[in-house]
DNA sequence: CGCGACGTTGATTTGCCTCAACGATTGTGG
DNA sequence: CCACAATCGTTGAGGCAAATCAACGTCGCG
């Protein structure tokens, strides 16, 4: 499973057998079972996840308990509360599995020291990093510029197969709607 | 004026002289008068941007012309259209000066070339890309979780000094919401 | 000065939420 | 293997936050 890791980095930079080793070392596998929690509000975020097999979701619960799903991580993503793992504060947010999920899991101190031993990690985490900005920019004006139900259709669009794996109340958290919206818009069309 | 930028990758990164100079002869420094345009609609994104003093935003015009504000770059901060600028592809966004501004402009090749002399400008940008998806994904979550009147109180609270400097309608679109809006809220108070 | 850009105010409309009640499906213990 | 509860989705009535539209005020600048 590990090796999946591997070669994605290896899609962006080279390794060395002996840095692939390096990198193996610091880097554990887990299985994660669904509802299980990576993070919870109030603790420090010790590490960023990649998901090799599932997905997790990052979300909030605000004063009245609702739910609001910030991130998705499905295979091949990297996910974690940036904010509190780089400034180690507490975090508001959770993560959790969707479903049973198989990870990389890069400590905090492990991380740091990587980006030491081998700095061409700096590169692919540059590359990952800038996309993922890129993306979530896109994503604040689609929020603005789209109505709920032009959301929802382009979600399902862009993410045919995922809609299945995930119920529809968190789909609906993560376009900012309610889940009694969506089934709304799904029943007229 | 570009030392600047120079203190500013000096607070992440060790650069030697020579290094110095190296990256000094890819930057250029220009000055955009108001309301000139560094990219529009349909171009392709040619360069990222380091706001020296002054302000650029970044929006886009939807099919009955209303604006909508992405982000703003103020003193020190990085700007582009990272979609465009790192695929090549055609833009649907502006950049624009709001005020006289100063800025250092990296080329999308200089960038390249740059990468591959000075591989601690990864570390750099790596830093600064993380930071700034780390504040997206929080504005995210603002966005959905909070009115349009508290994502007001809420910026001019942590950035007093800037709403001084923008038209009320950029800010308006900044926080979805219409100008006519603002104007409300604030009479109210 | 006069015009255009920006801001204000109020009437009306609307997209989506809230709340509540009711199926359908799943899964778990007896 | 069934009973029953919990979870998830649906439907509809009523309400509200914010948009839209229109008219008017004000300021700065060519």
């Amino acid at each position: 499973m590990l090796s999946e890791l591997i070669e994605h980095i290896q899609n962006y930079i080279y390794l060395t057998p002996e840095e692939i080793e390096i990198l193996s070392n610091e880097v554990s596998i887990q299985t994660i079972s669904r509802k299980a929690f990576l993070l919870k509000e109030g603790e420090v975020c010790e590490a960023n996840y990649f998901v090799l097999k599932g997905c997790l979701r990052l979300y909030s619960v605000d004063d009245d308990l609702k739910e609001q799903t910030v991130q998705f991580a499905i295979e091949h993503w990297w996910i974690s509360d940036y904010l509190s793992l780089e400034n180690s504060i507490l975090s508001s947010l959770y993560i959790q599995a969707t479903e049973e999920t198989i990870i990389a899991v890069l400590p905090r101190a492990a991380q740091d020291e990587l980006f030491e031993r081998l700095p061409q990690l700096e590169r692919y985490f540059r590359i990952i990093y800038q996309r993922a900005y890129a993306a979530s920019i896109w994503r604040i004006h689609h929020i603005f510029s789209k109505t709920g139900e032009e959301r929802y259709f382009q979600f399902v669009k862009m993410f045919p197969n995922f809609v299945q794996r995930i119920p529809q109340y968190m789909l609906a958290s993560f376009l900012g709607v309610t889940p009694e919206f969506i089934s709304t818009i799904r029943a007229k069309k």
